[in-house]
DNA sequence: CTGAAAGCGCTAACAT
DNA sequence: ATGTTAGCGCTTTCAG
């Protein structure tokens, strides 16, 4: 090895290689690198001349392993699918309500498979996250006792999780479908089709169960045939959306559980070129929506205030808030653009 | 402390206390737990059940610690947003790529800030990620050289970074131009402009570079009022595109660098009604494009194709490949759908 | 096949 | 104001 060019070992830096460095004793860098007093100007100065020369990073494994708190100042998100529109804004509201307070967030995606989801979870427990912002899949959460009662806090977003106590932060799901449909009902609808997700969910079921209360409200019965369930993509909505307009009896309006279901939707509806007879609500906003022709009337959520409050509550869970579990539910807001104005046949 | 109701400390169970439970030394449940050989079946059964009730999770700070290849199994993706589509699909296949190999990704925004960048970079650098998938910002990244020596894999997406040799993947910026203002000339267009972000990025400058070759190859000389440049969002994009449109001289057709500038240039057409008469072809793809009234014309990009990538090739790198860095070329795809084959005074 | 001892990089508690 | 010692939970090394 030639003395000019360094070992170059493929080794990070340590606390040792600083100490060395400025002629100081490792605990004297520990002090400097982590802001604590009794460490002379002159003696930090060299010390942080030191750290910028060798390149030193802090080892958040070995400070962490030692430290009294135990805290790693992380956090985790796990939700379905990081690249859903709704999902991803989610994240970015996380991520920056923690990073604000110093804290990384690390997330992931379990597309409503129990077990990716556990392995998720579980990856980021041995990562000694703080605690999780969980969007739970439809399963038992047993396994979550055990983290919990070691420490890590759970937040829930979107939905509670079965047989699960903790904080949960969700849209107002259900008054937010039933101002959907007596939107519809206003405008002159009354047979109002549901295309929605898997009835197993809670977040979806509360969402039928406000079309079906509010279909009430007005004095109509459900029509069973108007109401499909278990569709969890796009082409599922627009075969369902194809399918109803087909029928029989079909209905003058569609009312859809989610962004993907609205997108499926809109599809099947242009494709039968049929867009501006057929009156559509989708619930949650989805991209570029007011840009379409008609516009996509929405109940939106706000994926950012959400995030932002799961956030917050689980960053004060971490600082030791021992409050009793509450659940936090934000509103919706109906956003008309068109597609839900399309009068129906009883007048608006 | 009642007898029953256990202490429940906050404390997570450690490897002492399974080997306590199952009455064999830490030295055997470790062996157990990482799946080493020269164990009898009986006891590892019985490490294994014991593992379940105390509700064990390896700290893999710990044990990383002491490792001896010091790999942490995770890795981190840094983007400008996690929120915009392209990243959020990019950061979907990173982390599928690396959950396939058994790794972790750690994802965070940087909004083009170089000291948000750093952060981040550190951040997850302090949490000993094995690499990173970096879409660089605009600025110098000298600070990586010490990182990197001690042996953090980078892997640069999307665009180079000035002064740094690493593996880079990205699409083909300037031929994905060329072919859309081809198709645009195609289609008898002659006073194209081009809605640009900042320069300083290496895509939107290889994406402007792009515009102007072609246009010298339709034997067209550039119009510089034609080309706006440092456009970072989609309201920018919009004002530009009507201000575009309100001149004396004003062009046919509007190509436009990347997606939210493509929103903007939609709704800029929309505010005006003349998305009918002005063609318009986008770089990268905008959700539910194809939806829209004319359909909008891409140039698509392949943010799973990217991600995936890169993805590969950092956990060949962390893998120990030591080939010298390399840079991929995805190619684009040009999508029409209608805006980009509007008419131009040309003829088709 | 199993276990005891040492030590990874760092911080807590106590020296000096 | 600075240093020393012990030990976090785990894996390595080496001994039974």
């Amino acid at each position: 090895v030639g003395e000019d060019g360094g070992p170059r070992a493929p080794r990070r830096p340590t606390l040792r290689d600083v100490a060395g460095r400025a002629g100081v004793s490792i605990k004297t860098v520990s002090r400097v690198v982590n802001g604590e007093p009794g460490v002379a100007a002159v003696v930090a100065d060299r010390v942080r001349a030191a750290v910028a020369e060798v390149g030193y990073v802090p080892d958040a494994f070995a400070s962490n392993l030692r430290r009294g708190d135990r805290r790693t100042r992380a956090i985790a998100l796990v939700v379905e699918d990081v690249a859903n529109p709704f999902s991803a804004a989610l994240h970015r509201a996380v991520a920056d309500t923690a990073h604000a307070e110093g804290v990384v967030t690390l997330a992931a995606s379990h597309d409503r498979d129990p077990d990716r989801e556990r392995d998720a979870v579980l990856a980021f427990a041995g990562r000694r996250v703080d605690g999780v912002v969980l969007m739970p899949s439809v399963s038992a959460h047993a396994w979550l006792d055990g983290l919990r009662a070691a420490g890590m806090e759970v937040v829930l977003v979107d939905r509670p999780a079965e047989g699960l106590t903790a904080d949960v932060v969700l849209s107002d799901h259900r008054a937010g479908a039933e101002r959907a449909v007596a939107h519809l009902v206003a405008h002159g609808h009354r047979r109002i089709a549901f295309l929605a997700d898997e009835p197993g969910i809670f977040s979806a079921a509360e969402r039928l169960a406000g079309y079906r209360a509010a279909l009430g409200a007005a004095g109509e019965r459900v029509d069973e045939q108007l109401v499909r369930t278990g569709l969890r993509d796009a082409a599922a909505a627009e075969r369902a959306a194809v399918d109803l307009l087909g029928g029989t009896t079909p209905p003058t309006a569609l009312l859809t559980g989610q962004n993907l279901l609205t997108e499926g939707a809109v599809r099947g509806l242009r494709r039968l070129g049929r867009q501006r007879e057929v009156a559509l609500v989708g619930f949650d906003d989805v991209p570029l929506g007011d840009l379409l022709d008609p516009g996509v009337t929405v109940v939106a959520q706000s994926p950012a205030q959400l995030g932002a409050t799961a956030a917050r509550r689980l960053l004060q869970r971490i600082a030791g808030d021992r409050t009793p579990a509450a659940t936090a539910v934000l509103p919706t807001e109906l956003i008309a653009r068109g597609s839900g104005e399309i009068p129906g046949p009883s007048g608006p």
